[in-house]
DNA sequence: CACCATCCGTTACAACTTGTTACGCAGCCC
DNA sequence: GGGCTGCGTAACAAGTTGTAACGGATGGTG
């Protein structure tokens, strides 16, 4: 993965220098800001992984700042103020906040706190459709996790049914991990809406992989990317390129 | 979609009983386990969306299950400790941990963080998410939001299609509000996958309403659920009781 | 290397879902 | 009441998805 960006909001400079300072020493880019406008301009300027938000930023609220980015973006936000009581916490963590840190606060902490929504965050990377336009390439393919939708090599665009959106998705969530049948059925009925509960009989998976192979693969005779593992299930078996758009 | 399954690992009974109770009370699905044992035979057994993971566990080390769990698995995990000496909460997150809460907690507290990690992890909670995980009684039906079904007052259980369970989602999240037909599209994209994106033209959601009437009202013909707001869109109807599952 | 039991790919099919269209009735304004 | 608009609904068509069945591929065994 790359280096992680993160946004430094706070209205007071010295606060703002001391935390880009730390973060960048510790293997992050950090941009510092101080207003919404600002950091609209990064959020459309390029990729930001976290926002480190204050709460009290003089003119403007951070909780606000907060709920309204929420409201748009999945970008993971962690609220940082000096207000500590655990209504004001609950608040933060109401407007949709990751997590809530109060001032001061020990920058080993802070970044600890960092890098567990950030993994949290990669963790779970492919495998929710919320996330922003996110987009994912394999093969050639870019698959667009918003639509639901793919665009072929040639950029011709290939619509995927409800299920087989959702078993994409199981399968990009879990690269090159071979999935069992029953696995990738419970996956499936956690993503996608369980439209016939009865899952557990019979050959439904199979047929499935086949219709999507039927549509990424080149070669649906000798599959590249859905590969079969025998006795086992099946494996996503290529690299995954996440971007954003 | 479906209802948040915790693990609550604790070796105190107190303890255990009071966070299992307050969570199940809170809309979640709630195990209680005391060993590493009996959290792997959950982890084998069916879906575990979280795990509240307490530090000091008699015999047993809750960081070093923590660890071993990472490494196998991607489950969220939260640790839950007495210990909250700063380098204690590092170390935690350090094996992994999602989040690090020191007891005493407010149980309120820890409800908002739970949430925060499960809706980085899983899509984000909407409106019409939250109050999924519950069932809902009106005129004698019984919604339930986890299967997507319904027991008529007869206690007869009628499948609600993928589309028509979404129609009710929408419907039951603003009950005694009168909702556009394009508001109700636009919810509809949300909540259910968007099927065919040409929801702009047409009359569908009235041929979807009138099909949910037929399965749901008494009386069809004349709505006492679901009524018709002429000009307007519809509306439902009648009041809503919120019952834990 | 042949044999055989499995496992898997694929096709055909049927049940179901769901948007569209068309027709007729009901409510509303004058 | 006449006419207009909006709504209920039946019929249809296109698409989706699980099941079943057949045949080929695979891998172990002797």
């Amino acid at each position: 993965m790359a280096i992680p960006r993160i946004l430094v909001v706070d209205d007071d400079p010295d606060m703002r220098q001391m935390m880009t300072q730390f973060l960048r020493q510790n293997g992050t880019i950090a941009l510092p800001s101080a207003t919404e406008t600002e950091v609209r301009n990064h959020l459309d300027g390029g990729r930001v992984d976290l926002i480190l938000l204050d709460v009290m930023l003089g003119d403007e609220n951070g909780l606000e700042i907060c709920r309204r980015l929420r409201q748009e973006q999945d970008v993971p936000i962690i609220m940082v103020s000096a207000l500590s009581a655990d209504h004001q916490r609950m608040e933060g963590y109401a407007v949709g906040a990751d997590d809530y840190i109060a001032k001061p606060f020990n920058p080993e902490l802070l970044l600890a706190r960092v890098r567990a929504v950030l993994s949290r965050t990669r963790r779970s990377a492919s495998l929710v459709h919320r996330r922003n336009t996110k987009t994912f390439q394999f093969c050639g393919w870019t698959y667009d996790a918003k639509s639901g939708e793919v665009l072929s090599p040639a950029q011709v665009q290939v619509a995927l049914s409800h299920r087989e959106t959702a078993l994409l998705q199981v399968l990009l969530a879990n690269p090159h991990i071979p999935l069992t049948r029953e696995e990738i059925a419970t996956n499936l009925d956690v993503t996608g809406q369980a439209q016939s509960i009865g899952e557990a009989s019979g050959r439904a998976i199979d047929v499935l992989v086949g219709r999507l192979r039927n549509k990424i693969e080149r070669t649906p005779k000798d599959p590249q990317i859905l590969k079969t593992e025998r006795g086992v299930g099946y494996v996503f078996a290529v690299d995954v390129a996440v971007s954003d758009s």
